[in-house]
DNA sequence: TTCATATTTCCATACTTCCAGAAATATAAT
DNA sequence: ATTATATTTCTGGAAGTATGGAAATATGAA
């Protein structure tokens, strides 16, 4: 990951009705959830949602997928190490520990490790 | 950290000349750079600059300290390893490893391990 | 095709952030 | 005291971001 992508994913994660949309599809896991339900969950009006999610979706962070009449947002992990693998690398001054994220409905299959 | 804390650091680091300001001070360590030597060394007018420091100074990112004329800025990398702890816990569905975090100019003491 | 549901795009408004010149403040040297 | 150096605060304009109502688009059901 470098230095614009980074800034992207910050920026977007900066913002609390975008940092509250994203931790709610960390909950969630690969499954995602549905617009609807996230602007239900979090008492945002659909436009104001749609924006964010464009948003969380331009850095990166989330992926889109359609199942019938409902568009389904889900966090990118992978993504997500990414992010925290830049700031360990480029902010902290040290290298990087392997894969330190995981879906949270997936607990048992953490690899995090240290060398 | 709760989230208004990692909220204002995400703000802090999500814009390029705050980041570069932040990056260079993790690499100065706890020595810190004065004020004068950031601004030359990233090319940002001094009360450019001042803003920008003044903001992440105000995420707790960093610490300011005189030294005769000059203002002597330096990274808190206690603060960074708690914005990673609050990602890693927040935004990745998982425990936060121990210390990620050190001071580049002592990776002896590096003390991050994973349990 | 007609209707309902789910979501986005368009638009205007309100607000925030970035920037750097000029003036002010703090410290030190002569 | 006067002068020089280091940095901040003040200021205002330009640019970017957030919000939500209304209209448009996409899908599916009757």
């Amino acid at each position: 990951m470098d230095k614009k992508d980074a800034l992207a994913a910050l920026t977007a994660l900066s913002q609390e009705t975008r940092l509250d949309i994203f931790r709610l599809l960390v909950q969630a896991g690969p499954a995602g959830r549905p617009a609807g339900a996230i602007a239900e969950a979090l008492g945002v009006a659909p436009a104001t949602l749609s924006f964010h999610l464009s948003n969380l979706t331009h850095a990166g962070l989330i992926e889109q997928r359609r199942e019938s009449r409902s568009l389904i947002y889900s966090a990118d992990f992978d993504r997500m190490n990414a992010v925290i693998a830049f700031l360990l690398e480029n902010c902290c001054g040290r290298a990087t520990p392997a894969a330190v994220c995981e879906p949270s409905c997936a607990p048992d299959t953490i690899t995090s490790r240290c060398g």
